[in-house]
DNA sequence: CACCCCCGGTTTTTT
DNA sequence: ACCGGGGGTG
């Protein structure tokens, strides 16, 4: 195991092999590194298997990043280990043990929107007013009882008695058993629910405690209740646990982390081993004197000494904006000076906000210039609609207890089934006690259905039925296709034959590129599996560099990412720090680091900027600026001059419309390029005679590797000699069959 | 009973 | 962009 590139704290850390250990790692001290050498040498030196190794990061593409990384150093036995997310091991988990606790392997994911859709459907049981109590404010609360593990039981007994509770202990039961009934899991869900299998099931505890000898986790400062209490469980008998954290990185409160977590991990694990990174590589000098003058302002911090062998590099550049367009303009003019002037190029560049809503301004400066851009979050490309609803079907084909997924398609695309008929259809099953799809099996026996609507009914369970009798002879890229064809979907966009039903089409296509992609990754590509991984992606996750675009982000998805050039905007009281964090200390602690992380992502130029008016719910609003200004220390800073770029600039030349009317760039490479009058079937690559040709190689579901010898393309057949099974006549358009590169 | 169009509200951070 | 409500139409 080389080990040259490490310095010694770093070498120390990677070799302390056995026990608890903590490593807190300051911004950009080489914390990755470390925890990659780390598995590499436990794995080269140690002889430990590499099953026996878990590593838990916080989003896909850190663990991405991270097994890239490992398997540099060890090779292809990486696949062997466990590195995810904490939802994507737990989903892993459950879909081995989930049966243990009353679940099938087949259970589904619900995002916000679908969980949204249940506590919906749950106010309508228990007649409670949307007006009175908004959905999201009990979305929020279930989400944050939760992540304190406190079961809905728990709950009860916690606030017995109190009148202004008893709503939403209904509301919480009902929700869990919904979740239950529909074989569906929230997020916070997939983490509750494996602690629950460990804690009934010890042999199923016991099994995963053998298997994972060694757990890493990344950004432990940024745990929960619930993922401290699942690497508890894990790591409980032999104890070797190994944490890398910063508590000045500490960014997602919100969303039940808890700093403690870190604080006190000495005494949670006794004779634990602590190392301090405190060499930075990524900043210079001024970058990180800055830094660190803003964030010695937290009171209560583990001391830290975060220092460089960096140049001093140039000073920090300070404007102060007119309005939101000329900080635009501002960030646009310093951006096409640098690539004029110096050797940057656009991706080198990026812009941080405190809110997404912030993105506006810039996406219509950079537009009106011509200056490629890319927003990472946002208006995501999964949320949108059509996207949505082809991902409903998915799950109801999965899983036809599914009700939520069931109510979002039976009338998508249009049916002439509407509320009425799915309310009959739901009274019609719960009576039976059965899903709303089994109730369509027998459409007849439901009051008050006939004729068309009946007809309707059936041919919709029959498609959805028929499409589950291919989930395991074919590919999930076929499923789609015969969904996408059964459905209709397409040709009743085409009908409505607007730019926007343009859109979605194209965006139908692009989402069959993204199972496509799928199953070229993929092992054993099914369904459940595809769905499972895209319900827990995020965007940031498919953020890719080399584009050379001006990237565009919150702050919070700028975490664990480096820029040689940073924009912080819009650095005003009440919106960074937040308007919601001004009566909290804890809050405003918690801004505080945001904006330590902000600072922290630049490499060699940082520009930090606020404006003295702003537009706010439509209206032109005089601001101040962020107490954070003032903390950051003036001796590193220079100001630019403001009047330069305070001139009227011109009103982009789109319509003045809504806020949100925020139109994305194409992402490269996946764009469709409309060419005349194409038939928009030739787009499509549609299983019948999809371009096999003699002398493909290709891959079968159940033979195996083969190569096609003759292809006919009439009857629609093609004859394969088989690796392993012979000759075979099959199917082109039926037979789970792909070509192999 | 279902569909369509228009209008208004939405704006912290996200696995 | 999306959602929901209101009101008109078929």
């Amino acid at each position: 195991m080389n080990l040259d590139g490490l310095n010694d704290v770093q070498r120390n850390a990677v070799l302390a092999t056995e026990g608890p250990i903590l490593v807190v790692a300051g911004a950009g001290s080489g914390k990755t590194r470390v925890l990659t050498h780390r598995i590499a040498n436990l794995v080269e030196a140690h002889d430990v298997f590499p099953s026996s190794i878990l590593a838990i990061t916080f989003t896909n593409k850190a663990a991405s990043e991270m097994k890239q990384r490992i398997e540099s150093l060890v090779g292809p036995v990486t696949s062997q280990m466990w590195v995810g997310t904490f939802h994507a091991i737990c989903v892993r988990i459950l879909r081995r043990d989930g049966d243990k606790i009353g679940y099938s392997s087949d259970f589904v994911i619900y995002d916000t929107t679908d969980q949204k859709a249940l506590v919906k459907s749950c106010y309508k049981t228990l007649g409670i007013d949307e007006k009175m109590t908004p959905v999201k404010s009990s979305q929020f609360k279930i989400s944050a009882a939760k992540n304190d593990m406190i079961s809905a039981e728990q709950y009860e007994r916690d606030h017995h008695g109190d009148f202004r509770e008893r709503e939403f202990i209904k509301l919480y039961k009902l929700y869990q058993e919904k979740l239950k009934q529909n074989q569906a899991m929230d997020f916070d869900d997939l983490l509750l629910k494996t602690i629950e299998l460990f804690k009934t099931n010890p042999e199923v505890l016991h099994y995963y405690q053998k298997r994972f000898r060694y757990i890493h986790v990344d950004e432990y400062q940024d745990t929960n209740k619930a993922q401290y209490t699942f690497v508890r469980y894990l790591s409980a008998n032999h104890q070797n646990l190994f944490v890398v954290g910063d508590g000045d990185q500490s960014i997602y409160r919100w969303r039940g982390a808890d700093i403690r977590n870190i604080q006190e991990f000495e005494q949670d694990y006794p004779g634990a081993q602590i190392f301090k990174l405190e060499q930075n590589y990524r900043s210079t000098k001024n970058i990180l004197s800055l830094a660190n003058s803003v964030i010695k302002h937290n009171p209560g911090r583990r001391e830290k000494n975060l220092w460089t062998e960096a140049e001093a590099g140039e000073k920090i550049q300070y404007y102060l904006a007119y309005e939101e367009k000329d900080e635009a303009r501002f960030v646009l003019e310093q951006i096409k000076k640098k690539i004029r002037d110096e050797d940057y190029k656009r991706s080198d560049f990026a812009i941080l906000y405190r809110t997404n809503a912030q993105s506006r301004a810039f996406e219509d400066a950079f537009m009106l210039d011509g200056m490629p851009y890319k927003v990472v979050g946002g208006a995501k490309f999964y949320d949108r609609k059509e996207i949505k609803d082809l991902m409903a079907y998915l799950k109801l084909i999965v899983n036809t207890q599914d009700d939520i997924s069931f109510q979002r398609v039976i009338n998508e695309p249009k049916r002439n089934l509407g509320d009425k008929t799915v309310e009959k259809i739901q009274n019609h099953a719960a009576m039976l006690g059965v899903s709303m799809l089994d109730a369509c099996r027998k459409a007849a026996e439901i009051e008050g259905i006939t004729g068309k609507a009946l007809q309707n009914i059936e041919a919709f369970y029959e498609m959805i039925m028929g499409l589950k009798a291919n989930l395991d002879t074919h590919f999930v890229t076929q499923i789609f296709d015969g969904l996408i064809e059964k459905s209709g979907i397409i040709e009743a966009y085409e009908r409505e034959g607007s730019i926007e039903s343009d859109g979605r089409i194209d965006n139908i296509y692009e989402f069959r590129v993204v199972i496509e992609e799928f199953e070229k990754r993929s092992e054993d590509p099914n369904l459940r599996d595809f769905l499972a991984e895209t319900s827990l992606m995020s965007d940031q996750d498919s953020l890719e560099d080399e584009n050379n675009s001006v990237l565009l982000m919150t702050v919070h998805a700028s975490k664990g990412l480096e820029f040689p050039a940073v924009f912080i905007v819009g650095l005003e009281d009440q919106l960074f720090p937040s308007f919601r964090s001004m009566d909290d200390e804890e809050a405003l602690e918690e801004e505080r680091r945001l904006c330590y992380v902000a600072i922290t992502r630049a490499e060699k130029l940082l520009f930090v900027s606020h404006a003295r008016n702003r537009n706010h719910f439509g209206r032109f609003e005089a601001r101040q600026p962020s107490v954070f200004l003032k903390e950051m220390a003036p001796e590193f800073m220079e100001g630019l001059e403001e009047k330069k770029f305070a001139q009227t600039f011109p009103e982009p030349k789109t319509k003045p419309v809504s806020f949100f009317d925020i139109k994305p760039q194409k992402k490269q490479g996946k764009s469709t390029v409309k060419v005349g009058a194409e038939p928009v079937q030739e787009k499509m690559a549609i299983p019948e005679n999809s371009g096999f040709k003699t002398g493909d190689k290709i891959m079968h579901k159940a033979f195996g590797t083969g190569m096609i010898v003759t292809v006919d393309k009439d009857k629609d057949t093609l004859t394969i000699v088989f690796d392993a099974h012979g000759i075979k006549k099959l199917s082109a358009s039926m037979a789970p069959i792909k070509t192999i590169g």
